[in-house]
DNA sequence: GCCAACGTTGGC
DNA sequence: GCCAACGTTGGC
């Protein structure tokens, strides 16, 4: 038997460059730019509905900053054939591509930001790829567990989103 | 197909 | 700004 799905995903972000106020202003938003094929690979397990943890990285403290929800499943990521784009790869092929993006709408901003060091401190959050040191994954499945446990801590309830 | 060099991420 | 971690690249 195969795991179940997740349903749940964490979505890293720097605020500065894009941050879940950025995300409620925009209302919506095409999740693009990933290059790493392992959050590829997770992308495309998203289904439309599964909620998504929004992640600020590289601020002081980083932390959870709201929940959003995925409004399409994977498609084409187009800045890959933006030759101007950060993101262009010259050697995807356009009859294959290479890269996916997902559509993501706003759900709740957290009350308060919720850092890192309080995940830490949760024990279903124990073992996360995200708190090891040097885990490059920007998109990966959290547990229905962990979104419990996280949701909690801000006063949210999983089954009011 | 090995593996050293390189580049990037991201907490500290 | 430092540097650990680690995915990617490219020479062989």
């Amino acid at each position: 038997m195969p795991p179940a799905p997740t349903r749940h995903w964490l979505l890293k972000s720097e605020p500065d460059v894009f941050s879940y106020a950025d995300l409620v202003r925009a209302g919506r938003e095409p999740w693009n730019g990933v290059r790493n094929y392992q959050a590829r690979n997770f992308l495309r397990q998203m289904r439309p509905g599964d909620l998504c943890l929004f992640y600020h990285s590289g601020v002081k403290p980083p932390g959870l900053a709201g929940v959003g929800r995925v409004a399409r499943a994977a498609y084409p990521d187009d800045l890959q054939f933006d030759p101007e784009s950060a993101h262009f790869d010259p050697r995807s092929d356009p009859a294959d591509p290479r890269w996916s993006m997902v559509d993501v709408v706003p759900v709740r901003a957290f009350p308060r930001l919720l850092t890192l060091d309080e995940l830490r401190a949760l024990p279903e959050w124990e073992g996360s790829p995200l708190l090891r040191r040097g885990t490059r994954l920007s998109v990966l499945p959290v547990s229905a567990e962990q979104i419990r446990a996280a949701l909690g801590e801000v006063g949210l309830d999983l089954g009011t989103l």
